[in-house]
DNA sequence: GTTGTTTTTAACCATTTGGTTAATTTTTTC
DNA sequence: GAAAAAATTAACCAAATGGTTAAAAACAAC
């Protein structure tokens, strides 16, 4: 394998990766993919036999480079607000950065639950793992209506919708100005980060009475 | 215009939505549509000549179902939190009735804002009333970090987040058990009305300090 | 620099699919 | 109940598209 086909596959991987990202797999044209890549269309089979093979690698490379970081932050020994916290302002970069992502990983959940999950294993995701280090630092979730899966579907909704929704919420809330949507979201940041350490602020310092006022 | 062909434009209405909404418009074929409408293909043609055309009308057809419903209950004079707790209760019952629309609305978001946007303003869904209306029943929030767009945010991030994410969440979380994820989202309403009620308490209540602890 | 191997290309193929048409059946009109 | 109009169907068409192939070009080995 010399580096003249080291550089072909990496020019297939990128292109495949804007068009399969934008288009999703039903809509992406291979022969689209071979022009952006600047290639004959035959050699998208040479390097990866099929349409469903060359997304399968695509697929898996994204949510790698996703999950990775997950699953590095789920390992660390922050408190819950620090670990959230990096969660948030994670997701907000990356997604300001790819901002169709979303859209293309939800379409997925959609279309192929297994696969999706399979991927999660397979880098070490464990949500039991998620669920206990929240029980445990937030010994007063367990006599609460706040579950912890209802506060991990509060942190993930509140941090995805403004990237899953952009080009409504942009432009019906924000006159569809790019750059003031941007701030809007790297702002959001900082009001999230706050917002849960205000939140957990109370529920964390253990023994409360059974019913946070403060959640989320 | 005779019964018969009233019978068939609905039978063909229902199939279009079934197909259209499970696999988008890309992924959708006449052929399916007719087949489970149980008529000829050619018929899709004679009533609704494209498949551009069939997709325009079903998909106007559920956003005005929905719309409808929202621009209802903002003209109504209720209290902030009754107003979200009655988008809470709405959304949730209308995605656990058809749990394919957030993504088939989300995919359309992404591909046709525009079309989307205009549905809205035909609607008389006019996003800048919103914002009005909840600028003057949080008098504080014209002072805190807690803009009303966050606030919608916020709500609308913790209420649909389940229902986009459902194949994985439900997966990852719930043991891939439908009863028991529809009982976390039955559940979820009531968690929700009285987390946003809750968090709401404070900052109506007018003269406040002007950075509210409980957000949301 | 000839030979063998890998990479790249242009031309081609088979299938799928949205859409059309011309004929047939059903319904309406008078 | 005959004529006109509307609804329905089977057969067909053209374009798009994923995929293949055989030959050419580039590269490596000696």
């Amino acid at each position: 394998m010399n580096a003249l086909k080291v550089e072909t596959e990496k020019k297939i991987i990128e292109a495949a990766k804007e068009v399969f990202v934008e288009k999703g797999l039903q809509g992406a044209r291979m022969q689209e993919i071979a022009d952006r890549a600047g290639i004959n269309k035959a050699l998208l089979h040479y390097y990866f036999r099929s349409k469903d093979k060359l997304f399968d690698a695509i697929f898996e490379n994204i949510m790698s480079q996703m999950f990775a970081v997950v699953a590095e932050n789920i390992r660390t020994d922050m408190s819950l607000p620090e670990l959230l916290g990096a969660f948030v302002e994670f997701y907000n970069d990356f997604f300001q950065m790819n901002p169709f992502y979303p859209q293309f990983i939800f379409h997925e959940i959609w279309q192929n639950p297994d696969r999706l999950s399979e991927i999660m294993k397979s880098q070490q995701i464990a949500p039991a793992e998620i669920v206990e280090k929240i029980q445990q630092k937030v010994p007063a979730i367990n006599n609460s209506d706040l579950t912890a899966e209802h506060m991990i579907a509060n942190v993930l909704g509140m941090t995805l919708f403004p990237h899953i929704a952009r080009p409504l919420f942009q432009r019906v809330f924000f006159n569809n100005d790019n750059d003031k949507y941007s701030r809007f979201l790297s702002e959001r940041t900082d009001f999230l980060k706050e917002l849960m350490t205000g939140a957990l602020m109370g529920a964390t310092s253990s023994e409360m009475n059974n019913k946070p006022d403060e959640d989320f």
